[in-house]
RNA sequence: UGGGGUAUCGCCAAGUGGUAAGGCAUCGGUUUUUGGUACCGACAUUCGGUGGUUCGAAUCCAUCUACCCCAG
């Protein structure tokens, strides 16, 4: 990389994309700032982190984008009695597909995210600190864009993160941490189903009805909290059923499972897909579990865990596969 | 309307004279760029009602009420 190309930085005006803008700022690179519009608030700090460090900085408007490619989607899968998984979504569509497009537009030669992964040699790796690694959430992400793709942070603490921040002299070195669903306020996500979802059964797996719920939009596979039937055992939601607008609960044996199917997989290994061993996560934050894929074709794979899995396996979730520490790829449960 | 039994937090349930365990549920929090899990914390001045015995009762007595079972 040549000191004067040309690096934009997805910028959403907290601490990581910002220190990323004053990282490469700092060494010499030509930076420019490029900021997604999708919701009713513009995110100005990232504005004013630009004029801060001096650097150029665009707003691309993608309400529509954001609007049909993540919570169109993620509000019809809740209908459908699937857990959508919103972040993995977006970053392969709409900041590492639509947003990575107009920078490159924009005559980007590289673009940068405060991503918490490794990127090297155009292959994407997990970042040092298991516990903040973001790996998982960018296994979607088209293969190509990792060569071009910078992720600087992979190696730093928060604490070093935020200090970099700080050092550049930005309000936001202190910003909190992101969470919960982004596009709606204080992850409250109910307030996106209009009309609201009917009510119906809770039942378990013999039928046998035990309560009511007030929408399968309100529960995930593997929930505990909410289902309000005491007295029992602990209960977890094992099934839901969309069909007949129920959900289903049952005890911890009742969610072990030896293997999933997956599909719309992307794969990001060197050579063309085949059966193989790994390791896969079925959520961001777990411990990596053996599993042997089983494709079935270059969209579709059989998951077979080496050992059973008692938590709760949602479908619509993604399935990430890591060889090692890199990520070769996954897909979505069925 | 004869006999027997049971009545303790929303549910289940310890406790039989010494000053209300626990579990589930619920609520709050921690963790977390998705949902969830897990973890931590809170949660009956009161034991169906009313009297009585006792220094002291959810625990003993009386009575009322409700429900259950067996005989009708």
């Amino acid at each position: 990389m040549k000191k004067r190309e040309k690096i934009c930085v997805l910028m959403s005006g907290g601490v990581d994309s910002s220190a990323v803008a004053y990282l490469y700022q700092k060494q010499g690179y030509e930076v420019i700032g490029l900021t997604m519009d999708i919701l009713q608030k513009r995110l100005t700090d990232a504005e004013k982190v630009a004029k801060k460090l001096g650097i150029e900085h665009h707003y691309v408007d993608l309400h529509a984008e954001f609007n049909q490619k993540v919570v169109e989607y993620f509000i019809q899968s809740y209908r459908q009695g699937l857990t959508p998984s919103p972040c993995i979504m977006c970053n392969q569509e709409i900041k590492l597909g639509i947003l990575a497009e107009k920078a490159f537009e924009l005559g980007a030669d590289f673009i940068a995210t405060g991503h918490y992964a490794k990127i090297k040699d155009g292959k994407l790796y997990k970042g040092s600190d298991p516990n903040r690694d973001q790996s998982y959430f960018l296994f979607g992400v088209k293969k190509a864009i990792f060569k071009k793709l910078l992720c600087p942070l992979a190696d730093l603490s928060k604490e070093e993160t935020r200090s970099l921040a700080f050092e550049a002299g930005l309000e936001i070195h202190n910003k909190k941490d992101s969470q919960d669903v982004c596009f709606v306020e204080n992850g409250k996500y109910q307030t996106l189903f209009n009309p609201p979802p009917p009510c119906g059964n809770i039942v378990d797996k013999n039928g046998k009805i035990l309560a009511k719920h007030n929408g399968i939009i309100n529960y995930t596979i593997g929930q505990r909290r909410g289902l309000n039937i005491g007295g029992g055992e602990i209960l977890y939601v094992t099934g839901i059923d969309a069909d007949k607008n129920q959900v289903v609960v049952g005890s911890i044996p009742d969610m072990i499972k030896t293997q999933i199917t997956i599909n719309n997989i992307n794969w990001l290994g060197d050579e063309e897909p085949k059966d193989f061993t790994c390791e896969v996560k079925l959520r961001s934050r777990q411990q990596p579990i053996p599993a042997d894929i089983h494709f079935l074709d270059n969209n579709t794979a059989e998951v077979i865990f080496k050992e059973p899995v008692s938590y709760g396996i949602a479908s619509g979730q993604g399935c990430c596969f890591f060889a090692q520490n890199q990520v070769l790829g996954g897909g979505f449960i069925i």
